[in-house]
DNA sequence: TAGGGATATAGGAAAATCCCTATATGGATC
DNA sequence: GATCCATATAGGGATTTTCCTATATCCCTA
């Protein structure tokens, strides 16, 4: 694990509080036609509206935090969603528990 | 705990490695003429050798640290030690784990 | 295959971070 | 009190991060 990089991932008010939405998203965002919120996860235009902030933007912060490992992206038709990854957000914390 | 205060303190390579030579400080500095290296702590100039900058980028590092909870300063005559603050590292794990 | 919607990439401005030298401050000692 | 050593603060240059607009790409649908 990369400490330096999950810690830059997080140094962020904007990321950490995507994060936190997407723990529950049907709590945080509306339904979407297409891709179901839990499963799929949630649409980049939607992210960005909420953060008050450019498409492009949302997607840098949400590159930044699918390289260190907290969320995945799958693209269906041409959405891409953005749900968190559980599991590997479970190893990040026994790597931060590890190595801090 | 501020999430994002606790990770821009640690989303500097230095920074990180500051707090890992810390962990064992008599693994890692040269015995003080003042100050018990682990009772007390490590000195700032010892901290800016190792690490290869000068005193003052030393001691903002530290200062970004300690304000983030990760070490505490002991000042003993003309010297500040640093020390690793276990104790609030313990909770800024539990943090993580809760906010994660 | 033409058109349109969603996302990704490019390029650049503004702000924050990093690290330096110079200097001020704090405290011990002569 | 004068001096010296360690640390803190000030100020500024270089780099990185953040965020925008403009545009390219991807993929569906007609």
């Amino acid at each position: 694990m990369d400490l330096v990089k999950t810690a830059r991932a997080l140094a962020s008010d904007k990321r950490v509080r995507i994060l936190s939405w997407l723990k529950d998203p049907a709590a945080h965002f509306p339904p979407q036609a297409d891709g179901d919120l839990v499963e799929d996860g949630v649409c980049v235009v939607l992210i960005a509206e909420k953060l008050g902030v450019s498409q492009p933007t949302a997607t840098e912060h949400l590159k930044i935090l699918a390289e260190a490992g907290f969320v995945r992206a799958r693209r269906l038709k041409q959405w891409t969603f953005y749900r968190r990854d559980e599991a590997a957000i479970a190893g990040i914390k026994q790597g931060i528990a590890r190595e801090l």
